[in-house]
DNA sequence: CGGAGACGATTTGTATACAGTACACGGAAT
DNA sequence: ATTCCGTGTACTGTATACAAATCGTCTCCG
């Protein structure tokens, strides 16, 4: 036997508190405002204070949430909040693709990549723009999944969940999401031709794409708004 | 009155004892081997289990501690994972240092690290490898300060510490010691002259010759030992 | 003599009880 | 009427008790 991948164990409730709340989180149906109390999350949840502050200290060591006064809340992503994470994915993201086409042994390892492009036409053409993001979630991940340094991988999610719900700003406009199509489908072809620095300039214009169309939206809704963030 | 500084509550228990944890592995203290027992723990530092399970998830969901099995361990370094964390240093470091070029306002903020330097030189003329190292930190916690992306910090320091206490293997070396402040002589004009160019290349050298000289420290201890990584 | 199974001890996972602190609300005094 | 002070409530921080699971050891059987 070459390599036994470790069997999950039946995750224990503090993990899965931890799942839970960052998958609310993530999907925008925990919102900043409301503190986020003990007794109460662990009554919906239907367990004790315990696993719940285990979750919720995870949580805030991660950025996902800050502690005010004694509780924990969901931080409010101000403007620059949202310029410091695109000028460090543009650290990251381009030079962490650059690798992955450098470390393509076989073209197989690109399927995965092409069947979410063509979940994200179908999605696109059905006007789906939840299927789109889904889809589009599942591309990222699956060339994460190629990445061969995995710190750069763990440095790479600990900020790019924190714009995850705002891309549903954006990705429900058609040209935005044909936009996006394109440049993912010119990252998948340098990739296919293990092009390193074709790769991560795809990546590269991608993201700086992403940000434009994010700022704009981000303007015209503080415009709509209260104008002290993006998040309320 | 301007703006007050959040006076520090008496920090928890919870807290001292994830400081306290961090500072000992950081200072190699805790070695891997010995799995984490909290009872144990709790003991010694006098306090109950539930501060300790804290600060061990904590310290665990930075990465500083794996679980294995039930437990937490201290992960061992391979030769891998040095390779990785220098990889992203080289990302993230000298783009950092040409951020901080580029905002240098007043030459007032660069005071500190040249007090640093000055530190280092002493501690290098006496021959204080310790007092070395200290003044050394001094100056990377000096510029991190001035860096503007707070995301970026974050993202540093994720895996800085992590090979924090190997560099006690190459800086008691004399030599090494030369080379260092050199390396940090020349990104501290670099600095003062507002280069953001020549900043990110100096630490960009600076981070190539530390990584080098670790390589070749850790390649001869592991002919010494028994082989399976830079910890043991 | 070796292996397997069971039992016991040790350790983690979870719940709950208790203490201390901060905040809010109300009353009284200026 | 407003402000200050006091009391009460509600929440977090910590300890401890209890449950469940894993690991080691010992014994018994093959």
């Amino acid at each position: 036997m070459t390599s036994l991948k470790t069997l999950e164990r039946p995750l224990s409730l503090g993990d899965s508190v931890y799942r839970s709340l960052r998958e609310y989180l993530r999907s925008g149906l925990i919102v900043s405002g409301q503190p986020l109390q003990e007794v109460d999350l662990a009554q919906q949840l239907g367990v004790s204070r315990t696993p719940v502050r285990e979750a919720l200290t995870r949580l805030a060591s991660e950025g996902l949430l800050a502690s005010q006064g004694r509780s924990f809340v969901v931080p409010a992503l101000t403007g620059r909040d949202v310029e410091d994470i695109y000028e460090l994915r543009l650290m990251l993201e381009p030079e962490a693709l650059r690798r992955v086409a450098e470390n393509i042994k076989e073209q197989k390892k690109l399927l995965a990549l092409r069947r979410c492009l063509t979940e994200m036409r179908d999605a696109h053409a059905l006007d789906d723009a939840q299927a789109f993001m889904t889809a589009n979630y599942d591309y990222r991940a699956a060339w994460m999944k190629l990445v061969p340094n995995r710190k750069l991988v763990r440095a790479i999610e600990l900020y790019a969940d924190h714009v995850r719900y705002l891309r549903s700003l954006t990705l429900d406009n058609r040209k935005t999401r044909e936009v996006v199509i394109h440049g993912l489908q010119r990252l998948a072809s340098a990739l296919a031709q293990a092009n390193g620095a074709e790769a991560a300039a795809a990546m590269r214009d991608h993201l700086l794409e992403a940000k434009r169309i994010l700022g704009k939206a981000l303007q015209a809704r503080a415009k709509g708004g209260d104008g002290d963030g993006p998040q309320g």
